[in-house]
RNA sequence: CGGGGCGUAGCGCAGUCUGGUAGCGCAUCUGCUUUGGGAGCAGAGGGUCGUUGGUUCGAAUCCAGCCGCCCCGACCA
């Protein structure tokens, strides 16, 4: 699990292209192959070079640290399963073309999984029988492929994907919502952390009705689909409400307070309750892109799987059960979608794939280099996660690939720098440069 | 799955209409010069023109099939 804390950019494989693939046409999908990010296998299918499998990685953290917080804990399921499973489901025949069939040698039906709600019920149905073994939840990050009819947006709508996906068990469907409620914080606080403003919208619960599904938003530009919402909910500091996922009372009040809020994706826009719920000064319609999607489907699976749990009474009831996904590589791209400009990618700091990129613009000077080498090994050494642009390379080329490959920071060593005394510390994200001492500029960092 | 488009060097493209055996920019390699925002000069390497078949003396170019990829729509994390 653990990152590489530094790299050599001579040593390290991140082939940026200075022209953009001509098939990619929206601006994640862009930069991720002029970063050298990706690389596209086939439709909607890609490999994840260095930098971007640094970025999936730092994003898998994030949901990890926030599952860990709510005591979900982390398994990992395969990618192959067998049709037997979604027979019992009743989804393997429902599931259509979406479903990658495979066969195996002995012509027994496989498939690639496209989600994994029958397999973690019948893993959890093996070993919980009594109503102490609830409440519980896990979760897994894995690839996952469905085979859409048409892959676009780069990572955004692949094929093969990576998610993150929760599961509740509980004994009623009330402590079933205190499970909902603790994903619903812990969703507010992973994006927060991110960098993002994502914004829960009520969504469809399909059969199972109530209040309890809701997609996470995010608003960019060149998002899939129309959203309107409160602007106000776009003020909320949600990070820093400080919410103890063991106070179900605490929980609700929060949720409450963020769901009261007009916000809802084009299936479930109310046009009048809209004009009449949100000020006009406060009204925002704009394109966004899903996140992430929490879902209580109560029985749904644990019925025709047969997971039961036994009461105080003695009674044999089905388990009530919830899902609660997060698209990992797609946040890789949407995250780009939220935070670029003209030069190119600006990462937040929680995923970008190193915090700190140190150009040495004159390497084979002795001064820079041994300046160079000096803050690499101090930036090591305090735990901070630095690139070292120490190619052969012109200074304007390094410029431009670092402000593509969008590091948050920036650290500058020139020959005429280092014959003051000074480098040079700039932000990624407000372009401010500065000059000041090698330890000024560590300790800024170092923080 | 309906509609449209594209496949020529690592990347971006021209050449296809009007058939004559492939070119430009960037990248790569060598040398010299240059050196704080994608350098200059000189030289070099690199392409069975997606694929199969057909027409023709001759096909990147015309015709047919197949494969791949992209865009719009319907659908989805």
């Amino acid at each position: 699990m653990r990152l590489s804390p530094a790299v050599r950019l001579s040593e390290y494989f991140m082939p940026t292209l200075r022209e953009t693939p001509s098939e990619a046409e929206i601006v994640s999908h862009r930069l991720m192959l002029r970063a050298g990010m990706i690389r596209q296998e086939s439709a909607g299918i890609y490999s994840w070079l260095p930098m971007g499998y640094r970025v999936l990685r730092k994003i898998e953290q994030v949901v990890r640290d926030e599952m860990d917080r709510i005591g979900c804990h982390e398994v990992l399921m395969p990618t192959i399963q067998s049709a037997e499973l979604w027979r019992k489901s009743g989804r393997y025949d429902d599931y259509g073309k979406e479903m990658l069939r495979i066969t195996d040698r002995h012509d027994r039906d496989m498939l690639f999984g496209p989600t994994n709600e029958e397999m973690i019920t019948d893993i959890f149905a093996e070993h919980a029988k009594s109503y102490k073994d609830v409440p519980r939840m896990l979760y897994h990050i894995q690839w996952k492929f469905r085979d859409e009819v048409r892959p676009r947006f780069g990572v955004m709508r692949g094929r093969e994907f990576l998610m993150k996906d929760a599961y509740s068990f509980d004994l009623t469907p009330e402590d079933g919502r205190i499970s909902y409620n603790k994903q619903f914080v812990a969703y507010l606080r992973l994006y927060a952390r991110m960098g993002l403003q994502a914004i829960p919208m009520a969504a469809d619960t399909g059969p199972i009705g109530g209040d309890m599904s809701h997609e996470f938003i995010i608003l960019a530009e060149t998002g899939e689909s129309q959203v309107w919402c409160n602007s106000d909910l776009l003020e909320l500091d949600l990070l820093n409400a400080d919410i103890d996922h063991r106070d179900p009372a605490q929980m609700s009040d929060v949720i409450g307070k963020v769901t009261s809020y007009y916000a809802a994706t084009d299936e479930q826009h109310d046009e009048a309750k809209y004009q009449a719920e949100v000020p006009e000064d406060k009204r925002l319609s704009a394109r966004g892109i899903e996140v992430g999607h929490i879902f209580f489907f109560g029985t749904k699976y644990s019925e025709p799987m047969n997971a039961k749990l036994q009461t105080k009474d003695g009674e044999s009831v089905p388990v009530q059960m919830g899902s609660y996904g997060v698209g990992v590589s797609r946040l890789a791209g949407a995250i780009i979608e939220a935070c670029h400009d003209d030069n190119g990618i600006v990462w937040p700091e929680a995923v970008a794939p190193f915090k700190v990129g140190l150009i040495n613009l004159r390497v084979g000077d002795a001064a820079c280099d041994a300046a160079c080498e000096d803050l690499f090994a101090k930036l090591q050494a305090a735990g901070v996660d630095v690139m070292y642009d120490d190619r052969d390379e012109r200074a304007g080329v390094k410029f431009a690939d670092m402000d593509l490959i969008g590091l948050p920071w920036q650290i500058v060593v020139g020959p005429k720098g280092v014959a003051a005394g000074v480098v040079e510390l700039k932000s990624r994200k407000t372009g401010v440069k500065e000059e000041l001492s090698p330890e000024a500029a560590l300790a800024r960092l170092a923080g």
